[in-house]
DNA sequence: CTGGACATGTAAATCGTTACATGATTCA
DNA sequence: TGAATCATGTAACGATTTACATGTCCAG
């Protein structure tokens, strides 16, 4: 049980979602969190094998339609106790695809767990949106004299825009959530 | 000379900026950069040996206020043609961090190279956006009855949010850099 | 005289990519 | 028969982190 390879946890999510082939796993992680999650052969193969070691999953071979066997992973009890300790452990919110994966597998755990988890996501980033107020404060557009300091103005302006952006998602994804949530105890 | 070591070039641009320390360019990417760019001991100290050996990198050992020996490392002539040959190389554009850590670069190039460069972010960020729509449209809010559906969303969301930011941060740095090119044409 | 900041470094482990090998099946 | 896709896998490499060792100097 590996303490932060994300990869590992990436692998266990696509297969709490249903079963899948390793093959089949790359396939679907390209295809569906591609933009912000990558992972290869040399990672995949080695650590379902290990998955199965380690009771996390299972597989059989099944024949596809065009007669090719495949080994189908399964995940087990232990495998999804373990994706949800991930997924309820403290986020490292400096890298988005931590926290985008396990939105992404949010269905596994309540409604709730999942508005805390994007609540904490947009504290962090508004205390972010701060910290570079207050560096832009000490440098002004129209005071730069010197040309690197156009270049390190742009790149604190790309840190204020998308954190912003991350705040704007943030508290459409809660109203959403709370929504979802409001509903679950009517019906 | 690696080809992609982010890293390598990150460490080559700090000195083109002014001559420090290992110490010093720690400090200096923590303070200045390290919202989007983290580097550790055991890349920078190694790292400029090797830059030394291959003639990229001098260094002077000079005794500071504190009376503490420090090794000054200072760019040479190859390693500014190696750090150019790299802002001007093909850019990974679906990691931030070398697109920013270029820009923050900038000031080596002339003003149409960053404007360029910008220009090429913004075309592929437009790009993604297009194909995150055509996502979404076979994806509608209302429409979703599964749970992991609404989550496959929210990334989703993400995508299209974050890629916006994207492109508004290049078109006000556009504008910026066309201004700063017209201003250099008349002075 | 001790803790803390300064300063340089290394070894080991981990994480991830690249490039390949292997083999089945299908279709032209 | 040969190319293309499906499918599983590994070896080597490269990048990065972690955890440590070492030593100086200064302030309390």
């Amino acid at each position: 049980m590996p303490k932060k390879n994300i990869s590992f946890y990436a692998l266990l999510g696509i297969l709490s979602l249903g079963s899948y082939s390793g093959y089949d796993i790359k396939k679907k992680i390209e295809k569906e969190v591609g933009y912000f999650y990558k992972v290869s052969n040399g990672q995949i193969y080695p650590m379902l094998k290990k998955m199965v070691c380690d009771n996390l999953a299972s597989f059989v071979i099944e024949r596809n339609e065009d007669n090719i066997n495949k080994k189908i992973y399964r995940i087990e009890d232990k495998g999804l106790s373990v994706l949800k300790e991930w997924l309820t452990s403290p986020t490292e919110m400096e890298s988005d695809n931590e926290l985008l994966l396990k939105i992404y597998f949010g269905s596994i755990l309540d409604v709730r767990k999942n508005i805390d988890l994007v609540e904490k996501f947009k504290d962090y980033k508004k205390k972010n949106i701060e910290a570079y107020n207050e560096i832009a404060r000490h440098f002004n557009l129209s005071t730069i004299k010197e040309l690197p300091d156009y270049y390190s103005y742009f790149t604190l302006r790309f840190g204020q825009i998308v954190a912003q952006a991350y705040v704007d998602w943030s508290n459409e994804i809660i109203d959403i959530l709370n929504d979802i949530d409001k509903r679950s105890f009517q019906g």
